[in-house]
DNA sequence: ACCAACATGTAAGTGGTTACATGATTTC
DNA sequence: GAAATCATGTAACCACTTACATGTTGGT
């Protein structure tokens, strides 16, 4: 029957340091950059500029509440004329230590959940010109966020080349690289797509001209 | 004050058909490939074969009773001796075409949730020696998952090469186009981290060579 | 005696989405 | 008067992780 442990011990309470969660660090790495309200911090996570992480506002304003209870950010209310009051928030010295100490330690694991490419097995069950046609979709949607990349990456380029005494240029490195990334990853899945539904289009083209003769 | 329509109407009872998670189309895939059980599922969806969908056993075998509730696949005991039982899942008809229902709707949005390009961005905090080290490390891990990848590839192109006249063969690009694409989303990546590397390198060996000058 | 592989589950908790809720101002 | 932008929140639910739970066989 055997020992039976049924201990439930689970979690000590562990006082400090409290942990945050990756959606933290991501805002945190923006405000490190330069403040916001959590209006615009959600605007830099949803399309078109979902670059590195997404999230949607109603996670952004409560992880927010929970980086200024521990001391990470501090805001700041600001009353507007002609638009609602805002709160602009800040990282604290604490919030850049909890930050750089996240980024040292590693390697991080990226989970790999990529639903498209699981679609893209699946195509084997459809007729090719129909897997041709979903190809043909996807390749149209990724087209645009690249494009909408690459508008703000000219934007980004031009910005901080002109005034910029080369010293200072190679902390936007970081920055740049990371934004060209995830271009070049849409980009590369792109070139997957176009490859398969050229190759998929050779495959039935032929049968379709061969049918067209004995019509 | 207002209106106030507090009304909590919220999800008609819409009987079937079930909505069927992302997760579950991507055990469909692997079972309208073969049959399985969920340990061999778990294994296919964890390191280092999780190439498209990774997913632990406590959520694969939650779902597969949930797709045999449905009817999309059921399953056979199998007593075996000098091991435990197993259960050994298979698509029915029904699974079958709601999985080319969903491959063939679309386009799929498919989230951006990169932790380690966040991380490459917030690196700009470090000094640049810290900054390389990091992305050293990360280098490191995506090598070899590259590594395992082409070894699979190798393995799965000699499989269908040798025995298949040419006709079936197409079946299997697109699952052969959906690997090649993981290998090469990674390796995107990784001449994103080395170039960056190099950059990082090149902005403080000039002030090292320097230094080493006066010395 | 211990660990790895085989095999299948459940419970508790965190992370993330969708929908609910409110309200001012500007533009068509 | 309708929709879009600015602005901030909460509630319910679904997806996913971590840990709990159990048991066999075979190797070192």
């Amino acid at each position: 029957m055997a020992k039976k442990k049924t201990t439930v011990k689970r979690k000590a309470p562990a006082a400090t340091p409290p942990a945050i969660p990756t959606l933290g660090y991501v805002i945190l790495t923006s405000l490190a950059h330069h403040p916001h309200t959590g209006y615009e911090l959600t605007q830099l996570m949803g399309p078109p500029r979902n670059y590195m992480w997404e999230a949607k506002h109603s996670q952004v304003y409560p992880t927010l509440q929970l980086l200024a209870e521990h001391g990470y950010v501090t805001f700041e209310d600001i009353a507007q004329e002609s638009k609602p009051d805002k709160k602009v928030y800040e990282v604290t010295e604490r919030g850049l230590e909890a930050l750089k100490e996240w980024a040292r330690k590693g390697p991080t694991h990226v989970p790999v959940r990529d639903e498209f490419s699981v679609k893209m097995a699946a195509l084997r069950l459809l007729p090719p010109s129909e897997a041709v046609a979903v190809l043909n979709r996807q390749i149209e949607l990724v087209e645009g966020e690249i494009a909408a990349i690459n508008l703000h990456l000219v934007d980004f380029v031009d910005r901080f080349r002109l005034p910029e005494p080369a010293q200072s240029n190679h902390r936007q490195f970081c920055l740049l690289s990371a934004i060209r990334l995830s271009r070049d990853l849409k980009l590369t899945a792109m070139e997957a797509y176009r490859k398969l539904a050229g190759e998929l289009s050779r495959a039935t083209e032929p049968a379709k001209a061969s049918r067209a003769q004995s019509k």
